[in-house]
DNA sequence: AGCTAAATTTGAATGCAGTCAAATTCTACG
DNA sequence: CGTAGAATTTGACTGCATTCAAATTTAGCT
């Protein structure tokens, strides 16, 4: 019966599976430092915004958010905390479902979904430890460690860079699984080193160069891409990528 | 949207964790032939009677369990397909997480029905066909088909046999961590050959030989291995196991 | 500043799984 | 065969996440 000493007593009553995915939703849609509006996160659950209010009011009871009536609800650090549990309990779910057990990385995010909130702290390092100790899942998001603490990373969009830029992809920053099987089916996974040969204006096409060959992409959808920038001279030289990881990770199945 | 031919609707309105489990231990309780009793049930499932008593009203009204009040509760066709289902997903988890992730056998219980509910079709089929179409789980029992039937097996209480009855063990029939602990310790585990040597009267203890040695058990423990008998010519040359699956079927972790 | 439209919250209600306490039914035994 | 004690069900209630419809607040526009 000792107390294990984790950060925040996730233990406690009141923090459930529905909870769980408040705080994932709110953690998500607060990353730019905004407040998440009700709408929103009702959106993201599939939930009504009425639904979405009376459980945002719950949640600031129990002190998981800062709520501003009317205007939205922000992490308190214990929610953030739990947040980020679930997210790395999600990342690592992908990265496991991916690599040990051979989904596409465009069919792991509904299956992680519908675990993050089931297993438990065994689990989270038995999959940690097989894996290596990842930090990031399958298209390249970081995975929190346990402390509740980011990877360091410098990704950056591909589309903020001039013209010539090179740099290995290090994420693909959506959860639309079509789009994510059209990325990987143009070779545009993370750890490819891609080039940025044109933007057209206007909204228009981008051109990538990619060890694959030309890869044209519409705005939407380039504008996803974050990159680890090469240095003029390693870009020059080197065209081969390094890893490899796509939809396919094995050979003998699905 | 069109409707998949699964055996049973299982994804119509109503079918949801709760009902699951309650499937899944009325299932077990029902093995006998005799009917589940709503203290029994109700025990299994960490509820009050009065809790389960309104559950079994409530499964009996989707025609999930055949109930006659006061009296007990059986599965309808339709019930048991569904609890085969979740115990087809329950053993094969726990096979998925013994072989593939390296836990315990006494382990595997525990996070197997955390996931069982909450798994779908696809991920049940990977696990199956990265373990190779297993028929039974970690502790013997046998994993029901995706259709629904029990592969074939001949397994016999070892403590039912004569003295002197050489077998293979196909199941340590308990869901006890501690004993299944002890019944590892003990080299106890499915696919070893054991022999009966002694029975003692008035309840008391078994000896058996196994590979390791000779096994001195209590008579509680010892009615709960199930063993394929071996013929006597066979048994008196083959003295080493097939197989050893263990607590640790790795080496490189835990 | 006023007004409208959108976002948000409130209030009343629902469905579900559970609790506790009381009533009922069953069963086994003298 | 009657009755005590156990098993079971019923009834009234709770907590939670949800819905819908109505009320409220906010924000944008002229």
């Amino acid at each position: 019966m000792t107390r294990r000493h984790e950060q925040v007593d996730v233990d406690r009553v009141g923090v459930n599976d529905a909870v769980l995915h408040y705080l994932d939703v709110i953690y998500r849609l607060t990353q730019d430092g905004q407040p998440a509006n009700t709408t929103e996160i009702a959106a993201k659950l599939g939930v009504t915004p009425s639904g979405a209010s009376v459980m945002l009011r719950r949640l600031a009871e129990r002190k998981l958010v800062e709520l501003t009536p009317y205007k939205g609800a922000l992490l308190t650090p214990q929610g953030r905390q739990i947040a980020l549990r679930t997210i790395r309990r999600h990342r690592l779910l992908e990265m496991f479902l991916h690599k040990v057990m051979g989904f596409a990385w465009d069919e792991v995010d509904e299956h992680a979904h519908a675990l993050e909130t089931v297993i438990n702290e065994q689990f989270e390092d038995r999959m940690d430890e097989m894996l290596g100790h990842p930090t990031r899942c399958p298209h390249g998001h970081l995975i929190p460690a346990k402390d509740g603490t980011l990877p360091p990373a410098n990704d950056v969009p591909l589309l903020e860079q001039p013209i010539g830029t090179t740099g290995i992809i290090r994420c693909i920053d959506t959860d639309n699984n079509a789009w994510l099987r059209y990325f990987g089916e143009q070779g545009l996974v993370p750890g490819v080193q891609v080039s940025l040969r044109e933007v057209a204006p206007y909204g228009g096409p981008v051109s990538l160069e990619t060890p694959h060959g030309l890869v044209i992409l519409g705005r939407n959808l380039a504008e996803l891409i974050l990159i680890e920038v090469m240095p003029p001279e390693a870009a020059a030289q080197q065209t081969t990528p390094q890893h490899i990881p796509s939809g396919q990770p094995f050979s003998d199945h699905r």
